[in-house]
DNA sequence: TTGCTAGTTCGCACGACTTGTTGATTAGCA
DNA sequence: TGCTAATCAACAAGTCGTGCGAACTAGCAA
């Protein structure tokens, strides 16, 4: 994702209004690596602006996800994951506290064998489940 | 997945009773390679058995999930897909059509690195996503 | 064969997540 | 300053899946 200043930039170039909500949005993104979902990043927008509704943040979110500026992961639990970092990269997924890390993988592109004569891969999703290393403390 | 006969002698030993509309999803799903949803499957099961009912197609499909003899797969548009296969395998996904094939990946267990000191991964899943060869004979 | 009973089915309601709508109010920006 | 987009609140709707309870039945024992 680009920066704050360069999305309010990016947004008033395409016709979109900079608010303040975009502009709290933008901010609560920038760096983030916690795959929020629109829920939690609402809670905490909220703090920081009482009133904000989380119908605007499911709204920007939509938004800087159409502009490929975060891309939104669904991980199959619950709510979709949205995300900040547009690299190519992977994640690793806790299956006991759900927290989700991003991990690169070197080895792409990869092959792969089966009746799938003339198919053109265009992306490549990879998920890792397992245990965190707190949660193998805490269970041991 | 085991075999239908299988499966009637394990639900038995287990505890299940062996009914009818469990047979018919045993024998739906046997061999199938669609990936079906439980919407999808539940409607080919009413055109056998009118009167089954989708919420005990989910419910079989779920006790055939914790018994490790399907597995559910979300690829993160829409409703689950259940599959027979529980080899160690991945998928292709035509973004055109939704078509889901089966795919074998060898270089495994696929090496990455980040910030996940001591995560331990219990499983891998890939999704390849593209465009069938079906799809582009019909966009060209 | 009959009858019991625990397990099963079915239909409906509900829940989680996300988007649509409408109408009043606010506020960005030319 | 004025046009117009954006926000908000409130509510509805849509999709996918599950909880629940009444009615039913598979399997077994008498
Ligand atoms: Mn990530
Ligand atoms: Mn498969
Ligand atoms: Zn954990
Ligand atoms: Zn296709």
């Amino acid at each position: 994702m680009k920066t704050p200043e360069e999305l309010v930039a990016r947004f008033r170039e395409e016709g979109y209004k900079v608010t303040p909500q975009r502009q709290l949005i933008f901010r609560l993104l920038n760096g983030n690596t916690a795959h929020p979902t629109a829920e939690t990043l609402y809670e905490v927008a909220a703090e920081q602006m009482p009133g904000i509704s989380l119908r605007t943040v499911y709204q920007t979110l939509s938004e800087l996800s159409a502009m490929g500026e975060v891309q939104h992961i669904d991980l199959g639990s619950g709510a979709v994951r949205f995300d900040p970092n547009v690299d190519d990269h992977h994640h690793v997924v806790c299956s006991t506290c759900g927290v989700v890390h991003d991990v690169y993988v070197n080895q792409t592109p990869l092959q792969f064998e089966g009746d799938v004569e003339g198919f053109a891969v265009h992306s490549t999703r990879i998920v890792f489940s397992g245990e965190c290393a707190q949660c193998a403390h805490l269970s041991a």
